[in-house]
DNA sequence: GCAATCATACTAACATGCTAGAATTATCGA
DNA sequence: TCGATAATTCTAGCATGTTAGTATGATTGC
């Protein structure tokens, strides 16, 4: 099998990409596989790239096992294609997996929704009104990327409240695909401040302790994204999984 | 830390409890997780005992790098516990991780339900029914085994038939934890009665393209499941999690 | 008898050698 | 010039050697 590189290649074959791995914690494997999973999701590695072992172990400092194992980690969480006694790529993007992703997330989302409206305390409510305000905040100032990271929080922080802790991993495993696809859209002020309203919207049902409309806003607000996303496969074919 | 065996340890130092690899398919790594995943699912390595990679090494005829990786995997998907420097332990139960892992699946298939009802096929309704059909004969037969294959078979394809490919093993994995507690209880012709019932009432709410209904029915169905799963902390006590 | 200390026998984690097979390039034939 | 074939150079997958850290059991001191 073939799969092209990018032949806008320049000489980035020395590895600029990976962060060094004492910016993460936990054993080899898992710090590898924290870099290599960061500089996928940022696009630092693109689709459809070939991964070569040599050069991730020569700029990480580490042997082929940690690699190895980081790489069958990436594999299982679909990022990577491994091809058997030929190579690992990039996995492209896949609107059929960005689709899927966002199911996911919005199955656990909505469920996780609905029950907090009954059980949510009135502190956890603050503390999204908390996140909230920042989130306004950063709208405001233009710091998109401290918006996305604040969005990202307060959506574990209505997965945590229910108390399961490995849900969020979950959630956010499926949400994979669709984060690196967000990647390639650039934010948009108009956009943003409509998705500081959904958020308010949501938050609002929730703290109302009402079920039902908590799933609308939920739905509502991750319904508006994919619609971002859809033109993804039209403006960067190149980037996507020919289907 | 300790993690003692249970005391009612004969001669099982050499594992009887593995299928050959030859059973399963993919590369030796996935033969190895495929066939430790289902000796624990089994129950045939007990909750909190250790295991051997040496063992498993020699009954499998592989080398660890094999056994590793399996047993990596495992550790993921929490169903074994590794202790860096010094072992790795099938994990116990813990009614929390089951309760979430029925959440998660609730989730997912609640979401699956409601979007089949609006967009399931007249193929697809005959096949469930199809498949219910099984499921009665079995029932009647006392093949309680091969009901619960229909079962998880059912739940299967009411995910297939959203599109969703992967959605199926996410849903899966996060029913791991019940699938081995279900072990425990042993299937009582009144009970499977119900839940064949219960079945029935599910796939006729998807048929009538009722999303409600189906929403309704499909809680209800597991609702059943987690409530006879409940008492089993009390009556073994021994296989889970102190908490 | 009992607690503290030390030696031993385990383990996971990591490094590295080896092999079969795939992709690529070089060579050859028309 | 072009197509087929052979040689080379990749890779993933597997086996195995090494190391550091943990638990266990023996030994010692009291």
């Amino acid at each position: 099998m073939m799969q092209e590189n990018s032949p806008s290649d320049p000489a980035q074959g020395s590895e600029f990409r990976l962060r060094s791995l004492d910016a993460y914690e936990g054993n080899l494997a898992r710090r590898t596989y924290a870099a290599l999973r960061e500089a996928i999701l940022t696009l630092r590695y693109k689709p459809g790239e070939a991964l070569r072992k040599q050069d991730i172990c020569a700029t990480l400092g580490v042997s082929r096992s940690p690699v190895a194992e980081a790489i069958t980690r990436l594999s299982n969480e679909g990022l990577v294609d491994v091809v058997p006694q030929s190579g690992t790529f990039v996995a492209r993007f896949s609107m059929e997996e960005i689709r899927e992703g966002a199911f996911l997330r919005e199955s656990i989302e909505l469920a996780c929704a609905e029950l907090l409206a009954e059980i949510i305390t009135d502190e956890q409510i603050t503390e999204l009104r908390r996140n909230l305000r920042l989130q306004k905040v950063m709208v405001e100032e233009g710091d998109f990327a401290e918006f996305y990271r604040l969005d990202g929080e307060m959506h574990d922080l209505i997965i945590g409240f229910t108390g399961f802790k490995q849900l969020s991993t979950i959630a956010k495993t499926g949400w994979l695909h669709v984060d690196r696809a967000r990647q390639l859209i650039l934010p948009m002020p108009g956009r943003v401040a409509e998705t500081l309203q959904e958020h308010y919207d949501l938050v609002d049902a929730i703290a109302a302790r009402d079920p039902q409309a908590a799933r609308k806003a939920m739905r509502a607000h991750l319904g508006q994204l994919m619609k971002s996303l859809i033109p993804l496969e039209k403006t960067h074919p190149e980037l996507f999984d020919p289907s």
